[in-house]
DNA sequence: GTGTTTGTTAGAGC
DNA sequence: AGCTCTAACAAACA
């Protein structure tokens, strides 16, 4: 479950190494995660520059370059869903994952290999990203993800926190870890219904959001045993995964719940449903 | 076997 | 009509 920190720090650390690379070879072994086909992204992209490589939401974008000049430029979209992992082989003999479904192979020898589980991560061949990507909400790190802005996202609708910040129309990145972890640092109710707050409890939320998913990114992600192997900040989570074990700030113990179909870990203390200001 | 995860979609309900 | 919620689904693993 790669969310947008985890995303993020796999983005910074692929990115530098495949800019100005040139696709030589693509290989699937899963032709389902592949659209529109094997044979049309081989058409699209072999022979082709990576000139780019960056995150939109949970998608890794990459922007690459043919011989034709500006209106010849394909993009690779990836969307590492439940269990896929992306890495670089300097060397193309080195080991392969064990569930690897598609390779880019560059003129230089080196791979790009998506590694994935359960099948369930996706890779799109486009000339036109913002198909995929216009029908994402905003990016809660950008600058215009202000708590104004979050105030209208909120009361403009009538639903669930929890399943309001899950859903990649609305804000685009948060999964089920970091929304867990935003709601408990902002002292929110996951239950809370989004048009009920009041403009200290969005302001609280939305430092929540942010401040939660930078110190994921300076920690390089959450470890996510062989999906996510790396980052550590699992170590200061301070909900999500911890059933049993005593809320940090209130003393109170740190409960799983499920809330729209999701586990959902809460400290029922700090975080009622009501009467808190 | 059971539970867990993401995002999409279909259908029900208000 | 439009919004919201629920269930189902894809698939693998501990």
């Amino acid at each position: 479950m790669p969310e947008l920190p985890e995303v993020e720090t796999i983005v910074r650390a692929v990115g530098p190494s495949l800019r100005g690379k040139r696709i030589a070879r693509i290989e699937c072994r899963y032709l389902p995660m592949l659209r529109p086909g094997l044979s049309a992204a081989r058409r699209a992209l072999v022979g082709c520059v990576v000139v780019g490589c960056r995150r939109r939401g949970k998608f890794i974008v990459i922007e690459s370059r043919g011989r034709g000049g500006i209106a010849d430029s394909p993009y690779l979209l990836i969307h590492l869903r439940m269990s896929g992992r992306l890495h670089v082989a300097q060397d193309g003999r080195a080991v392969r994952g064990r569930h690897e479904r598609l390779v880019l192979r560059f003129d230089d020898g080196s791979e790009l290999r998506f590694d994935d589980a359960r099948k369930f991560g996706r890779a799109i061949v486009t000339i036109r990203p913002e198909e995929m990507l216009e029908t994402l909400g905003v990016e809660p790190l950008a600058e215009e993800f202000t708590s104004g802005r979050l105030a209208a996202l909120l009361h403009g609708r009538a639903r669930m926190l929890k399943p309001l910040l899950l859903d990649q129309h609305v804000i685009a990145g948060l999964g089920n870890i970091y929304t867990d972890e935003s709601l408990h640092r902002a002292g929110l109710n996951p239950r809370r219904r989004s048009d009920t707050l009041s403009p200290r409890e969005v302001g609280r939320l939305h430092r929540a959001i942010r401040t939660a998913l930078r110190e994921a990114i300076r920690f390089q992600g959450t470890t996510i045993d062989a999906v996510y192997p790396g980052g550590r900040m699992q170590e200061r989570l301070r909900a999500y995964g911890r059933a049993g074990s005593r809320c940090g700030r209130c003393r109170g113990v740190i409960r799983r719940i499920v809330v729209s179909q999701r586990g959902t870990f809460i400290c029922s203390r700090c975080q009622p449903l009501r009467g808190n200001a």
